[in-house]
Parts: C-alpha cells; structure tokens; sequence
DNA sequence: ACACTTATTGAAAATGATTTTCATTAACGA
DNA sequence: TCGTTAATGAAAATCATTTTCAATAAGTGT
C-alpha cells in the first residue's frame, strides 16, 4: 500500500519513477525486520532481475535522505536498514528473527535533563534502541 | 596510571606484553574521546614506529574481548572504540570535540517494562546514548 | 644468562563493503 | 514523439578489515 506512497515521495522530491527503484522500494517498505544493501538486492531481484547492487545503495541513499528508512545499529553490525517510523520513535529489535517493532520513548526528557546538569553537557539528541525476544521466539 | 592495569589485565590472561601492546593500550586507555584504529594506528607510532595497523585491529580486539573498551556507535560510523566504563553505563558524546561523558541511567526498567507490557516482547537489554555539547564547545 | 616453545609481529595478499567512473538507456516534461 | 538529462549497470577504484606467512621476541623453565 504505502509503497505507493514512498514511490509518490520519490516524484515528489524530483526523482524519476522506474523498475529498479520500485523493486527496492516494494522489498524494504514491506519488510518487517532491517535488511542490508546485499539482502535488498537478492530479494529485489526476484522482482527484477536486472537490478545492480550499485542502484541498492543509491536508492537506500535516497529514501534515507527522504527519511522514509533508517539505518540500524546493532552489535554484529551497522549496514542494515528498516523503514521508519513516523515521528521520533525508538527501535525495539528481536535477537532472534531480527523483527522490528517501534514505540515512542519520550518519558525520557527526565533523565536528559537530570543527565544534563550533573555533566554540564547540553543534550540535543537521544539513540534508544531495546533488544530482546518477540512475541513469537519467546514462546517457540 | 590505568595504563598498567590494562597491560596486566592482557597479562593475567595470558596475553604477552609488547611494545606494540604497550603503545596501543597507552593510546586508547588515555584518550577521552572514540578513536577509530586508523587513529589509534598514528597516534600510538609516534610512542613505537614499527607498530603496524594489523596489530591494532588485533589489540583492540583483545580490549574489547576483556571488556577494557567498548565500540561506539555514531551517525558517521561505528568503527571507534573508547575505554569502556566500570559496570553498566551509558555514554554521552559531544557532538564537537567527540569528548565521551559517561553516565548510568538504570532509571530505564520503568519504561522497559512498560514496552515490554504494551509490545509482548521480553526484552534483555537495552542501548541509550545521549548526543550534544561539553561545557567547553557549548561556552565558546 | 640461555635455550626453547609458541604467541606475536608486520608486510603483503585477500576479502568485503561501498563509491566512483563512464558509456548506455530510459523517464518524463515540452 | 522528441530532447534533455537523471538513472542505470558493469567495471574499476577505494576504504576497512581479515587472513596468510615467515621472521621475531616474550616468557617459562633451565
């Protein structure tokens, strides 16, 4: 559904509508857990096999910069991107499928400004990222 | 003074102490703020000219391993390391001068749990890093 | 102090990820 | 339909990291 609202987003900024990118779009939008340029590749091929490895990370360049995706850091590894959320959300990611859920974690504005005036810092940006098992692994 | 603690920490488990070790550990144990092994590579040649970048990857693979530092993540990159705090802390870096602060904010199980509740998910752990500037870069 | 075992080293090569270059193709506004 | 120019994929270039390997030196036992 909203991959055609991402392709629309695409057009809107300037960017020119085609195969490769509507494949890339249509893997990375629908995927419930965060994939790396390689695997968006794979996938995507199956859509269309022409597709270049180079115009993976071209795209995901692109719809970073339009912050339709974002990049997740984990401890294996940083190179995987998963669509984002709307607004200022946080990442809950499960050890085990690598399922991404997201939530809204702005009760944190206590501990930033608590943080805050013991170091002196001003604080102008927070990463929160939880890891564990999702429902599904934790009862498998 | 830590620096010693370190090389006997490598000692104890039964790693051999080298100029080359003695360099890196130097390097890496005294520096406040990530340094990436490129960086830690000059910095700790101009203490052993003969050191190579090899080793580095390999030292830092043995502080990480023994806990003595930890990788940092950051919009730029995740290929920096800084000397990892005592116990579970959080980091804070300035978004200036790459200064690290560190800080404990075990005042997350409230909110843990609470996404656990509305998510379903069992979570284990948990990654918070704050972002802004020291007192130094926030007064000049 | 010496010799011996074996971890450690640096250089070079190999690997893996990402970016750049470039000639060809195709999107899309006129 | 045409023309401009962004987008493409292949190959080469770059950058980070790992592996291989022969030479060296740490640390244990003498």
């Amino acid at each position: 559904m909203s991959t055609e609202l991402w392709l629309a987003q695409l057009h809107e900024n300037g960017y020119r509508l085609t195969d490769a990118r509507r494949a890339v779009v249509e893997i990375v939008e629908r995927s419930a857990r965060a994939l790396t340029p390689v695997e968006v590749y794979d996938m995507a091929r199956r859509k269309y096999r022409a597709l270049g490895l180079v115009t993976v990370y071209r795209t995901l360049e692109k719809l970073e910069e339009l912050h339709l995706i974002q990049r997740v850091h984990q401890p294996m590894g940083c190179q995987a991107f998963i669509s984002a959320g709307e607004g200022h959300q946080h990442l809950l990611l499960c050890q085990n499928c690598g399922q991404v859920a997201f939530f809204e974690g702005d009760d944190l504005d206590v501990l930033t400004k608590s943080i805050a005036k013991k170091t002196g810092y001003q604080i102008s940006e927070h990463w929160l990222q939880l890891f564990g098992l999702c429902v599904n692994c934790r009862t498998n």
